[in-house]
Formats: C-alpha cells, sequence, structure tokens
DNA sequence: GCTACAGCCA
DNA sequence: ACGTGGCTGTAGCT
C-alpha cells in the first residue's frame, strides 16, 4: 500500500501546552466558574494554525505519562531541580486530550517514556509508510529526527511562531547535521533536563569537533587530542557527556501498539467538541476551528458568517486596467527591511471589500513598477503598518509618497498602550472579519488562485483593509482624533520612512577605535575589582555581586529587589560612602565602560553598506504620543559623560558631500513650557514671557530671595521639583533624590506650590478629570485611556495617576515636535539638506554648505512656531561636523 | 525564549 | 510603595 501523498502531523503534547501555559497570562483566561484556560487555549489555538497549515492527513498527539521514565532509573537526577509545576497546570493537560480526541486525532502516552520516545517511533512509522513527517516540539531534542522527509517545527517565541528546522536549517543554526545534533548537545548539556555538559563549551565549539572527528565517539577517542582549557574541561567531564548521550538519544522503538493506519485523522466527534468549547467559553476558537472542522461549531455559524475573498493573481499591467476605474485602494505586501535595504515580492490590492488583485512584483519590469508608482501617486492608498511598506517599496522602485490611511496608526490612536496592533487582531475585534480563517470554497470563487499561500495571505489581508480603515476612521472621528490622525500621524509617515532610508552617516574606524578604548579601560577596571577582593567574579552578574557585596564584604544590605539586594549605581555609590571600599569604586568604573562598549558595540552591528545607520522609528509604541526608536535606538546615545559624548562624535555629516555639517535643534524646556501653558500660572508664564533662567527664577520665588541670591544648591533643587512634577513626584521620591530629609522636602513642596498654585490645581485636575472622563488629552486631542485610575489596588491606581500627569504634558510636546517636524520636512523639500533623527525634542539635520543659513532659519522659524501657546516656544541650534561638535 | 536587573536617553 | 515614557545587553532560568 502507498502513502505516497500521505502526511504526518506529530505534536509534542506536554512540551507546547507548557510553553502556551507561561506564554499566556493566567489571569486573562478563566471560565465563569474559575476554571483556568490559558494552556487549553494557546494549544488549541496552535493546534488549529498548524492544522490548517498544514493540512496533514495523518495526526498525533503524544504526552508524558507520569515521572518515572527509562532516564529517571538511570539517572536520578534527570530533570531536577526544575520548579515545580503550578497547580493550575495539569488539569488543562486532561482537557486538552478531551478535545483532542474530539477532533478525531490520536492521543498517545507510554508509561516509562517521554513524550519524545512517542514522536521519534511514530516518525518512523510514518516514515517507512512513505508519508511527509512533521514534527512539533518545543524540545531541541526532537531535532535529531530530522531527515529530507521528517521536518521539525519548533516554536519560535510563544506560542504563535513556528521555525521550520530540516535538515539544513539544524546545520546552518548548529554547524551539525541532525544525526550529530544529539552528540552537540551531550557536549553543551541541557539545563532543563539537569543534564550538565562540559563546563565552557557552547555550540559553537562542540560543531567544531563534532565536525573534526566525525560524531560524539569520534571526538571522545580523540579527546586527548584536544588542546587548551577546553580540551582539559572535555577529559574532566567525558562521563558526564556520555551520560548526556545516552540519555538524550530518543528511542524510535517503542512498543505502542500502533500502526501509522492508527493514526489517521478521523471524525472525531463534533458534538462532543461544541459542547467542551462552550464549557470552556471559547468562542472566537470555535470559530477557527468550523474553519478546518465545518460541523464542530454549528451553533457559531451566524455569528461568523463565511467570508469569500476573490483573489486575482495578475501582472502590473493587469492590474493598472484593474484600478483605473478606483479612487481609493487598499494595499498589502510581504514588506521587509532590515540594515537599509528592503524586499516586497507579492503586491495584494483591494478595491472593494472582500475582493483582491496579486502581482508578483519580482516578475515586473521597472518601467511597469514606475507606472504602477505614478498610479498609485493618484490615489488615496489604505495600508497597514504603511511606513514598512513604503520602505521596502521604495528599496524596489516602487516610490510612494502619501497615504490616505493606516489601520496599525488608527488602533494605536484608539488604544496607545495596547500590546500590539496586528491586522488580524484589529480585523477580529473591530470589524469581525477573521483573517486567520481560510477561504471556504476558495478554489471555486478565485479566477485564477495562487497557490501560493503568500499571495493569498496579502490578498486576505488587502480586501479587509477597506472595512477595517473604515471602522476605524469612524472611531477616530468620533473620538474628536481626526486631526490628530489626518493631520499629524499620517502625513508623517513619509516623513519618517524618508529619514529611516536616509540614515545618517558614521566613522566606521572610529567606531572600532571607541571599542577597543572602552575594552581596555574596561579590562583594567575588571582587574583592579578582582584585586580589590582578591578573587575573579562574575562582574556583570547582580547575583555573584550581591555574595560579594553583602556575604564576603559584609556590607550594609541596600533597596530590596525581587530576587535579593539592589547593586545598582546609587546603591553602589551609598555604600562606598559608609565603607570605602575600593571594590565599589572599580565595579562602577568597569559597569561605565562595558556599558560604553557595548552601545558602540551595538551601533557598528547596525552600519549597513551604505555606511550609514538606519534606525526605525515607532509611532504606535509610546503611549503618550512619543516616537520611538529600535534597531538601534538612536534616542538614547550617550551625552552626560564626556566618554559618553564622544560616542556623538562618530555620527557625521554626510562624507560625500563637502563642506556639509550636522545641525541639531532642539526645545528649551518644552515640558515646563507647557505645563505653564496648559495651567495657566501667571508667574510661571511670565518667567517664560521674560526670558528669565527659569529655575533661578523659580528658587528666587520658592525661597523668597532675589534672582541673583539663588546658589547653585537653590537651583537644582528647585530644578529637580520642576522635572518631578511633571512626572507626579511624591515628596518621597524628592526626598531620596535630593538627599534631604521627607519634611524638608514637603517643606519644599508646599513653598514651591504656594508661589505657583495654578499647577497645583492644574495637576489635581488633570486626575480627577481623567477619572471622570476615563481618559487625559493633548493639546491636539491625542488620548490616553486610564482606566487603572479606578483600580481598588492602590499600587495600581498610583501609578495611574502619575500617568495621568504625565501623558498631557509628554504627549503635547510629541504633538508640537510632530508638528514642527512636518512643516520643517515641509519646507526642506525644494532644499538638499535632509532630516535625519528625532530625539523627542531635538531633530537633526544633515546641511549642505550653501544651504546652513536658510536651514537654521527654516527649523528655528518652524519649530518656533509650530504650536501657539500662551508662552513662547525656544528653539537651540547648533552646527558642526558631527553629532557632538553640533551640541550647543 | 522568558524575566530580572542594570543603565542609557528625553 | 514611593517620578513618566522608551530600548538594549547580560545573566540565569525554563
Amino acid at each position: 500500500m502507498s502513502h505516497s501523498n500521505e502526511s504526518l502531523l506529530l505534536i509534542d503534547g506536554h512540551s507546547l501546552a507548557y510553553r502556551a501555559f507561561h506564554a499566556l497570562p493566567v489571569e486573562n483566561f478563566s471560565t465563569s466558574t474559575g476554571q483556568t484556560t490559558n494552556a487549553i487555549y494557546g494549544f488549541i489555538s496552535m493546534l488549529i494554525n498548524v492544522l490548517r497549515d498544514e493540512a496533514p492527513s495523518h495526526v498525533a498527539v503524544a504526552f508524558d505519562l507520569g515521572r518515572q521514565t527509562f532516564r529517571l532509573e538511570e539517572y536520578a537526577d534527570y530533570k531536577a531541580g526544575r520548579a515545580k509545576t503550578p497547580p493550575e497546570f495539569h488539569p488543562q493537560i486532561d482537557l486538552i486530550k478531551d478535545i483532542v480526541t474530539a477532533m478525531g486525532i490520536r492521543v498517545v502516552t507510554k508509561e516509562g517514556f517521554e513524550a519524545d520516545d512517542a514522536l521519534a517511533t511514530m516518525s518512523r512509522l510514518g516514515t517507512e509508510a512513505g508519508a511527509e513527517v512533521e514534527v512539533m516540539s518545543g524540545d531541541k531534542d526532537s531535532f535529531q529526527l530530522a531527515t529530507d522527509t521528517v521536518t521539525i517545527l519548533y516554536p519560535k517565541r510563544g506560542v504563535s511562531d513556528l521555525n521550520r528546522m530540516t535538515p539544513e536549517a539544524i546545520e546552518e543554526k548548529y554547524g551539525v547535521t541532525p544525526a550529530n545534533y544529539r552528540g552537540l548537545a551531550a557536549l553543551v548539556g541541557e539545563k532543563a533536563d539537569n543534564l550538565p555538559g562540559v563546563p565552557g563549551v557552547g555550540d559553537k565549539t562542540a560543531a567544531k569537533w563534532l565536525t573534526a572527528h566525525g560524531d560524539l565517539p569520534g571526538v571522545l577517542e580523540h579527546a586527548e587530542e584536544i588542546g587548551g582549557k577546553v580540551g582539559e574541561k572535555l577529559r574532566d567531564h567525558i562521563a558526564e557527556v556520555e551520560r548526556n548521550y545516552r540519555l538524550n538519544r530518543l528511542l524510535d522503538d517503542v512498543d505502542l501498539g500502533l500502526s501509522f493506519d492508527d493514526l489517521a485523522w478521523g471524525e472525531g466527534d463534533p458534538t462532543e467538541l461544541s459542547s467542551l468549547f462552550d464549557q470552556l467559553e471559547f468562542q472566537a476558537l470555535g470559530r477557527r476551528l468550523a474553519a478546518i472542522f465545518p460541523d464542530a461549531a454549528e451553533s457559531e455559524a451566524e455569528t461568523a458568517p463565511a467570508r469569500e475573498t476573490r483573489i486575482e493573481t495578475v501582472d502590473v499591467d493587469g492590474l493598472l486596467e484593474k484600478i483605473s476605474a478606483h479612487d481609493v485602494l487598499a494595499v498589502d505586501s510581504d514588506a521587509r527591511f532590515e540594515l537599509g535595504h528592503g524586499e516586497a515580492r507579492v503586491l495584494a490590492v483591494s478595491a472593494e471589500p472582500g475582493q483582491a488583485w496579486v502581482v508578483d512584483l519580482a516578475e515586473a519590469a521597472a518601467s511597469a513598477i514606475a507606472a504602477l508608482g505614478s498610479a498609485f501617486a493618484q490615489r488615496s492608498l489604505i495600508l497597514h503598518s504603511a511606513k514598512l511598506q513604503i520602505k521596502a517599496w521604495d528599496s524596489i522602485g516602487l516610490k510612494v509618497r502619501d497615504i490616505g490611511g493606516d489601520t496599525a496608526l488608527a488602533a494605536y490612536l484608539l488604544v496607545p498602550d495596547a500590546r500590539s496592533y496586528e491586522l488580524g487582531q484589529i480585523a477580529a475585534d473591530r470589524a469581525g472579519i477573521d483573517l486567520s480563517e481560510p477561504e471556504a470554497d476558495s478554489g471555486q470563487l478565485a479566477l485564477e488562485l495562487d497557490s501560493d499561500a503568500t499571495s493569498t495571505t496579502h490578498g486576505q489581508r488587502a480586501a479587509a483593509l477597506l472595512e477595517v480603515h473604515e471602522v476605524l476612521a469612524q472611531a477616530v472621528d468620533d473620538a474628536n482624533m481626526t486631526e490628530v490622525y489626518r493631520a499629524i500621524e499620517l502625513p508623517l509617515v513619509p516623513v519618517l520612512a524618508m529619514m529611516e532610508l536616509r540614515g545618517i552617516a558614521v566613522d566606521e574606524s572610529g567606531l572600532s577605535e571607541l571599542i577597543e578604548e572602552f575594552t581596555k579601560q574596561a579590562e583594567a577596571s575588571a582587574q583592579e575589582a578582582y584585586d580589590a577582593i582578591g578573587h575573579e567574579v562574575n562582574l556583570g552578574s547582580p547575583k555573584q555581586l550581591q555574595t560579594v557585596l553583602f556575604d564576603e564584604l559584609d556590607m550594609p544590605k541596600t533597596k530590596r529587589t525581587k530576587t535579593g539586594y539592589t547593586t545598582d549605581a546609587d546603591a553602589l555609590a551609598e555604600l562606598f560612602v559608609k565603607t570605602e571600599h575600593p571594590f565599589l569604586q572599580h565595579l562602577q568604573a568597569y559597569r561605565d565602560s562595558t556599558k560604553l562598549k557595548q552601545t558602540v558595540v551595538g551601533l557598528l552591528k547596525t552600519v549597513a553598506d551604505d555606511g550609514r545607520i538606519h534606525t526605525t522609528y515607532q509611532q504606535t509604541v509610546a503611549a503618550t504620543g512619543r516616537l520611538s526608536s529600535l534597531d538601534p535606538n538612536l534616542q538614547n546615545i550617550p551625552v552626560r559623560t564626556e566618554s559618553g559624548r564622544r560616542i556623538r562624535e562618530i555620527f557625521i555629516a554626510d562624507p560625500e558631500v563637502k563642506g556639509g555639517c550636522l545641525l541639531t535643534a532642539d526645545y528649551s524646556q518644552i515640558e515646563m513650557r507647557i505645563m505653564a501653558h496648559l495651567s495657566g500660572d501667571a508667574a510661571l508664564i511670565q518667567a517664560f514671557k521674560d526670558g528669565e533662567d527659569l529655575h533661578s527664577y523659580v528658587g528666587s520665588k520658592v525661597f523668597g530671595v532675589g534672582i541673583d541670591e539663588v546658589d547653585s544648591e537653590m537651583r537644582s533643587k528647585v530644578k529637580a521639583m520642576s522635572y518631578g512634577l511633571v512626572y507626579g513626584l511624591s515628596a518621597y521620591g524628592l526626598s531620596r533624590q535630593l538627599a534631604i530629609g521627607v519634611d524638608e522636602a514637603k517643606a519644599l513642596m508646599e513653598q514651591y506650590f504656594e508661589r505657583f498654585g495654578a499647577v497645583k490645581d492644574y495637576l489635581d485636575e488633570i486626575v480627577e478629570q481623567a477619572r471622570a472622563k476615563g481618559y487625559t488629552e493633548t493639546i491636539m486631542g491625542r488620548r490616553r485611556y486610564l482606566p487603572a485610575l479606578h483600580s481598588d489596588r492602590r499600587q495600581l491606581r498610583d501609578m495611574a495617576e502619575r500617568a495621568a500627569l504625565n501623558a498631557p504634558i509628554q504627549g503635547s510636546a510629541a504633538d508640537i515636535m510632530k508638528l514642527a517636524m512636518l512643516k520643517v520636512a515641509g519646507r526642506l523639500e525644494d532644499l538638499e539638506s535632509p532630516m535625519l533623527l528625532q530625539v523627542h525634542d531635538e531633530i537633526i539635520v544633515d546641511v549642505r554648505p550653501d544651504e546652513l543659513d536658510e536651514v537654521s532659519a527654516i527649523v528655528t522659524e518652524e519649530m518656533g512656531s509650530a504650536y501657539e501657546l500662551d508662552v513662547p516656544l525656544d528653539v537651540n541650534v547648533g552646527t558642526g561636523i558631527s553629532w557632538h561638535a553640533a551640541a550647543h
């Protein structure tokens, strides 16, 4: 009997349920009767996805049965030291087994063996029957099973993404064949199973040895010839390695009493399945299941009408013709962008809900792509995460400079502190569209269905976009955020895209020199630290440092953390005052240098082929409305210390332009100005209008002295106080920061509020209003919802109150900066000087030599007039060859 | 792969 | 418990 068209899916139930249990928060998953369901939900969700994607003919889920395995018999400490499984976990396993069985899938367990052994055995059965086999397991030991016909599906992170580990993928990642993976694991060891390997040997070393000597027995035979410290360690640990090698072999000849045919995916029991899902209160999951298992969720049929998406594959000319009559288009693609270079192949366009055209951009001529760009330019484009799309398309010549809507941005404005803004989630939540669902009968409806799953995916996304955006745009309008959306966030997208595409030039050899220098400093400090205590210790390990400080040196205990006592910089400084132990200074010096080194190493890794660093701005991350920057983060480049500032010297003006320079322009005290404006405090407003030194002015009022009599100590107290207010600082916090008594801090705050009474009224009012309305608002009407203001948990409520104090101020500053960037970008369009970076209250422009005066004037004018407050907006401008030199 | 800690920025 | 908003690296654990 031939099974050549058959495929077998094997799943390690225990390891994946365990992952799901930890990936999904327990508190969000329980039924009205108190049954915890996070592991069930996560596992079944994952199962549905993989069944949908792989469509296997045969399936089995294996579970461990009890703890007593042959491995435990050989090695009493096998898997010892594992944290005890929380009590909520095991009851869920039984329910998972029930559901799996009701789905017509074989559940396999075998006393005395682990799930992995059952998987190995069934994998052999499948292979012998000529089937394609896929093994889904969270245990890396399964890698040894990979062959040309056996692929391991290994969960990437959480439970949603799977890595397809083919023999090639395993070789690429670990440098060894699947057959040798066992040997590699034996050498490196497995912490989760309490199987220590050879100390100091990681994947790289193990792979080197295995390659040199063929396999693990070969390595052990030639152990004598392996030099260095690691060779010695290997010889010292041969017994452990041999033990690991015996224990991590998966047995493929366990007597399961099953044949391949017994694993066929059967009909199951739809009635039972429905009842289980009802009992567990799974609704969305029931609908997703219905897609692959039509009988299972009949009752849900009317709440989730089957959606039809007509997807048609066309070439660019065909697409141009199709879209000619449409003004609004939804577009999605498989956009990617890394290290300054983007890619996109599959482009899906939709002009009405439920319909999409898909083109393969890789097969399109440059002229066709240019024509597509022109057609797009005349239409309003609705996208999801438009900036990524624009950047990826730019790399292949498809230039888009304007967008009509972005579902991610709209969803962000509506819920600015959501965990993610994935289209699937938004579509399901806002428009009841389930994008994870495959098409019912799509084969009949599609005129020319592309077999490639990617084109279906992007086609369905594009087809859903118009409807999803419609709903979101209405909600944005209902929340009075249309201006923020259409006049700020949307037009900012192409501006940011251009900044990211351009990137900032760096001096690579300068970076390398800094690494060398900081490394030397770190090594010297580490040595001095070791000398001070008489032995070596991992200075990067807070845990080991605690042993040194509090056990060996018997220093007084610092502030508690969850896992012990803090060793942070403030605590080290305090300890030094008390003990004067030199170790503390060397440790701090070590930390300073390694931190700088890491920063520079991180930067060097991100330099693209064009010698420039292209950061990515996140427009939907900060709950207040700020941008954030990542890969690398260019918004936290050191500036406070002299050595830190040297890192800013390597960010330079475009070296291709002779005589150019960088220009930095920043707002001075923008948050305090916004506080003055929003509170309407007459004294504070007057201070800004008079152009007084703010902190000296406030100091003179608070301490009742002349402005010239405010000494530096008074000034710094008041400065800390002013900034602290914006963040909801307490008297206790102020006392800690200024190292003064709580009473003194309290008195200081009272004095402050006596002089600036409107500020206090305003701060009180913000919280009160937020409590009543449920959200705070910025000057542009950007909202932040704070339901925790009503929490009965004190700590959560306090945090929400501080967030409420800060959000309108930080958020209004973000609004103003975004408005300024739009104006500056608009006026720089006709010049050759591009804007490169934004760091919250600062922008950096690469200035062509003949444009310096004009750019300087533009930036000052536009930033200064971006938004009219009751106080002036002061802008400082500086220029220089590097970011450091341009500081002022 | 996750959390905790530490530390950099506005 | 005690100041907001971010990102990244290492250690130590699953």
